[in-house]
DNA sequence: CTAAAATACTTTAGGCTTAATCTATTGAAG
DNA sequence: CTTCAATAGATTAAGCCTAAAGTATTTTAG
């Protein structure tokens, strides 16, 4: 029989969890234990959208934070643009803006002055389909983040202002920036 | 010319960085930011794990990632654990231990009583490249997260503790486990 | 002006991921 | 015993990702 429908929203992805981290052993140091439960709760939160974004909207989450970068630069950004501000290279927004094309979300214009560039915007749909997915998108972020206190949040926004400053003196060092 | 050797430490990705949430509006709300900046962490820190893991032992995190779970387990573990505890489908167990059979880093023993599963175990080898690449890994780790102080360590895990618990009710329920 | 270097983007090959389907084996019910 | 569902694993198609190489255009140096 197997009545499995794309759309059914109890149809999540096969994986149970028992998580990276879980069974981590007592002489596991402090570091290595801090990274694995980074790392799994934002693989948690990401499955979790992923799985909303492909069940409500058949979308995927690379074409969302396309979309959504778009939305807020109603000028339009150059792929190199998106590429920079998306963390990924230039293959990936190659391939996902082509995509965005063919279903008439987003539209490339000739950039004046540059005739090897040109800009990526959202065309009119584009900004209707967005609006919808953006607003659902908030309410899963708030609900999935609402086991923390106001001050929790804070506190926790800070750790990991510091976490990321670090990490990029790091980076940033070794890839000779 | 162009001599860019697959081992040379200077040669990162070609992503340069502005971040996902740097340029956040204003308006933009609190877990949404919180959010973003969630991922941006994790992604800077998994890119630099991921080149080095390249860089210096020419692998990838993946691999590094079952390995690490299997010296945890001298028994060996099943397929279907593997996947569970790695929190990915069994379609990228099975690509990621053939290949890792191939190099003879782990090996496929039969399961006594179960002729559909076996167990996958590291190999005597397996356990040499891996302890290198732990030592290093751990390193890295320590280093990149070096930029917190030993109470803010305690505190960013005990609040990733509340999101990862919060989370995980939340997905439960959706998914119905 | 012209040659070389840099830039913007695309393409390609290969790895990891998922969801869905397939095969083989096991277990449970009649 | 036989049938049927559940389970373990492999396979497939398709998406996103990277690094590297290719194309077209622009900029810079001589």
């Amino acid at each position: 029989m197997l009545r499995v429908t794309a759309i059914d929203p109890s149809n999540g992805p096969r994986v149970r969890r028992a998580d990276r981290e879980t069974s981590a052993r007592a002489d596991d140091h402090r570091a290595l234990r801090l990274w694995l439960r980074l790392l799994t709760c934002t693989q948690l939160l990401e499955r979790h959208m992923r799985n909303l974004l492909r069940m409500r909207f058949a979308t995927t989450l690379p074409r969302f934070d396309l979309m959504s970068r778009l939305e807020r630069y109603p000028e339009g950004l150059k792929m190199k643009e998106l590429s920079h501000h998306l963390m990924v290279t230039g293959g990936s927004v190659t391939g996902i803006v082509d995509q965005l094309v063919t279903e008439r979300l987003v539209e490339r214009l000739p950039e004046p002055g540059d005739r090897r560039a040109f800009r990526v915007r959202l065309t009119r749909g584009g900004y209707e389909v967005f609006g919808k997915m953006a607003r659902a998108h908030e309410e899963w972020i708030i609900s999935v983040l609402s086991g923390l206190s106001r001050k929790e949040h804070a506190e926790l926004f800070r750790l990991l202002a510091r976490v990321k400053s670090h990490a990029l003196e790091i980076t940033e060092r070794k890839d000779g920036a």
